[in-house]
DNA sequence: AAGTGACTCAACCGCGATTGT
DNA sequence: GACAATCGCGGTTGAGTCACT
């Protein structure tokens, strides 16, 4: 946490020049390192600065302009699975950031999915009587850890269930095995984690696991064959 | 044309996790 | 194990732009 003692650092929007010097350095020496690429590069910014600018700007591939149908419609499948994990929906829309899906996901979809629930609550309020309403909450599958340090065997290539693995404080107690089985069948998932790992309906069903996100839960892992697939680049 | 409120998006900040010594 | 340095993430901010009055 030493950045913020760094003083006379330029702050604020990125000129031509520096955008230029960024991406030579970066075409020079490579991504990462990034404690080294103000000096590097000759420039007068944080290494935040110069890392953000890179990954949300600079960098090839990088898609802009409006958000297709398509990429709404599997952000908000990947939302709804995963919760705010930007990184990760960034993940699987090619040529979007983080902070792309982030502010998209706050200056539009957000408002679409708050009225879309209210007309839904609304709904229900019509058809069902207060008292009778004991939906919870969704909870989040948050697949942890967020890395993985280098001597894991996951990184590896090796078995994914064989490794200890941490669960984030998300995920109740009864369930800490969730990730030895997230690969397999999931009907398998939901029969053993029923009461503990996901939300549980008016009638005792799953709210979460529906066909939807089935469908997205499946193309989201499919590709994945270690866990390294999902946490490293 | 001027004022102003809403919106967008690039950039900053704080913090937890990881890595190196 | 303790500590410092670094990385990467999500939340937040604020300048610029647009739409409306």
């Amino acid at each position: 946490m030493m950045e913020g003692r760094l003083s006379g650092v330029r702050k604020g929007a990125w000129s031509q020049t520096e955008d230029e010097l960024l991406r030579e350095c970066v075409q020079l020496y490579g991504e990462g390192k990034w404690h080294l690429v103000p000096q590097r590069a000759g420039l007068n910014r944080c290494r935040k600065s110069c890392r953000l600018r890179w990954l949300n700007y600079l960098k090839p591939n990088i898609k802009r302009g409006d958000f297709g149908e398509d990429e709404v419609d599997l952000m908000i499948r990947l939302h709804k699975l995963l919760g705010n994990r930007w990184s990760l929906i960034a993940g699987r829309l090619p040529g979007r950031t983080s902070n792309d899906v982030k502010n998209y996901w706050n200056t539009n979809v957000r408002r679409k999915v708050q009225s879309h629930n209210r007309d839904e609550e609304n709904n229900n309020n019509n058809n069902v009587k207060e008292s009778e309403r004991t939906w919870k909450p969704h909870q989040v599958i948050k697949p942890v850890p967020r890395a993985l340090t280098k001597a894991s065997s996951m990184v590896h290539g090796k078995s994914m269930s064989s490794s200890k693995v941490g669960v984030s404080e998300g995920v109740s107690a009864g369930c800490e095995n969730w990730w030895e089985t997230l690969l397999d069948d999931k009907e398998d998932n939901i029969t053993v984690n029923n009461s503990t790992c996901f939300p549980v309906g008016k009638d005792g069903s799953f709210e979460l696991w529906n066909e939807e996100l089935d469908s997205i839960a499946s193309e989201f892992f499919a590709e994945a064959e270690t866990w390294s697939d999902f946490f490293l680049n």
